[in-house]
DNA sequence: GTTGATTGGGCTAGTCTCAGACCATTGATG
DNA sequence: CATCAATGGTCTGAGACTAGCCCAATCAAC
């Protein structure tokens, strides 16, 4: 860890891939995060072009692609769009095995680590802010949506829970790295098999997490997340063996 | 704050500019964190196209760029390459007047935010490790390094000290992260001046995040780099009105 | 000196990406 | 049933980017 470490830091690539490439690591991140849910579309082809910054022509193969796929239903004309046709699958050990050993142990390891700083710094950033009457609602409600929350929809919620926390504190930064570390376990936790046991543990943890934050609890909730994380964390380095 | 703004995190711009602005960024970055150091060179062109992940065209165009704006000094031949002229300017209160107001407001606030998350996030991660001697050593270094540093090499040990706890984590998301939210205030950073007084608090802050993460005490790392951090940060948004 | 390795400088043919225009389809609305 | 707005489908010319190759300069070593 001498200083060609931080050359490597700071001289890494400057694009992951081609455009068309990362617009498809993109859109199958917002549907596996459940940002577009099961039978809603995305936005309209040229206003996404937009957004991500690339042209029609680029995103319409990344679309084409993730068609072929399965994962989108393509339809044309007024009310047409992209449609979201992927149902996360329930998920066996088997699959939990095969998810961890696709992923090198380093990979894990890093991605882990990353998700546990970021998602610790952002429930601690926000429990050190004051907050509006509409954040705290914004808050609860999350956590009330999970509480009520099917089978089906969980996975979805829990994420929307998880990243709500980092885009409450205002930092686009900081959601969007959220985002990011939830999206390198995502296939993970989606292959974890989900316990009555395990959710009413969650949601214990959840609530110590938001009751932390509506403190102004900086180190109550950066402990909470850290107990939520270490958890699946455990679980999911188990399987390395 | 609501499900659009998730639609806004994760669908985002999938490229920031073109592969020059980005070069020509991810190098001044390189320069001003001082990785590679005034009167270091950069590697050869060959290798460090590969490391950027971009063609030999582009990044001597963006070499060339920053020739241009005084940055680097390039010589041809054996033993030649692109050298590092740049040296810091030493700031007056109106600099950093300025570089305040060249980010906005909103920018400011977004960087800031997301420095702390991190920075807080990476020493309770490094903290809550089981950490090696060597490990333990190279912390040690880098703070005896920032403890006997002169003026002009303070900030770039202090850079150093900074990126190494993230570093040490091992994870390369979670450094790459820290490196990012440290360049977005550094020009701010540069513009502090270095009074006697800023330099004996930072030391001892320094100390005792050091302190905290050898003794495996996150949270006792976190509050440390939270105030650590904070100091800064009220300094700068006070520089706001 | 001469040599040879290392490094920046420059060229070219080909691929990727883009902006913008125009076409085709759909279905709600009148 | 005709209309029309919204949406996907397609084409084209221009510019950005790349891979690979060879040239030019420099300087340590012999």
């Amino acid at each position: 860890m001498d200083e060609s470490a931080r050359l490597m830091t700071v001289l890494r690539p400057v694009r992951a891939g081609n455009a068309f490439e990362e617009t498809v690591e993109r859109l199958l991140q917002a549907i596996k995060l459940g940002v577009v849910a099961p039978g809603d579309k995305l936005p309209p082809e040229r206003e996404l072009a937009v957004q991500l910054g690339i042209s029609r022509v680029t995103l319409r193969e990344a679309i084409r692609a993730l068609q072929d796929a399965g994962y989108l239903d393509v339809r044309r004309g007024r009310y047409g769009g992209a449609f979201v046709t992927y149902v996360p699958p329930r998920p066996g050990p088997a699959d939990l095995r095969k998810a961890v050993a696709d992923m090198g142990t380093d990979d894990l390891a890093d991605a882990l680590t990353f998700r546990l700083a970021v998602e610790c710094g952002a429930a601690q950033a926000l429990a050190g802010m004051e907050l509006t009457g509409g954040q705290r609602d914004t808050l609860r409600r999350r956590l009330a949506d999970l509480d009520g929350a099917s089978l089906e929809d969980y996975r979805r919620l829990d994420t929307a829970f998880h990243l709500s926390i980092a885009e409450l504190t205002g930092s686009a930064l900081l959601a969007s790295a959220c985002a990011d570390a939830r999206l390198r376990v995502s296939d993970l936790l989606n292959a974890i098999p989900m316990l009555q046991v395990n959710l009413d543990h969650a949601a214990a943890q959840h609530r110590a997490i938001v009751a932390a934050i509506l403190a102004g609890d900086p180190e109550g909730a950066g402990r909470a997340m850290s107990e939520h994380l270490e958890g699946t964390a455990a679980l999911l380095r188990g399987f390395l063996s």
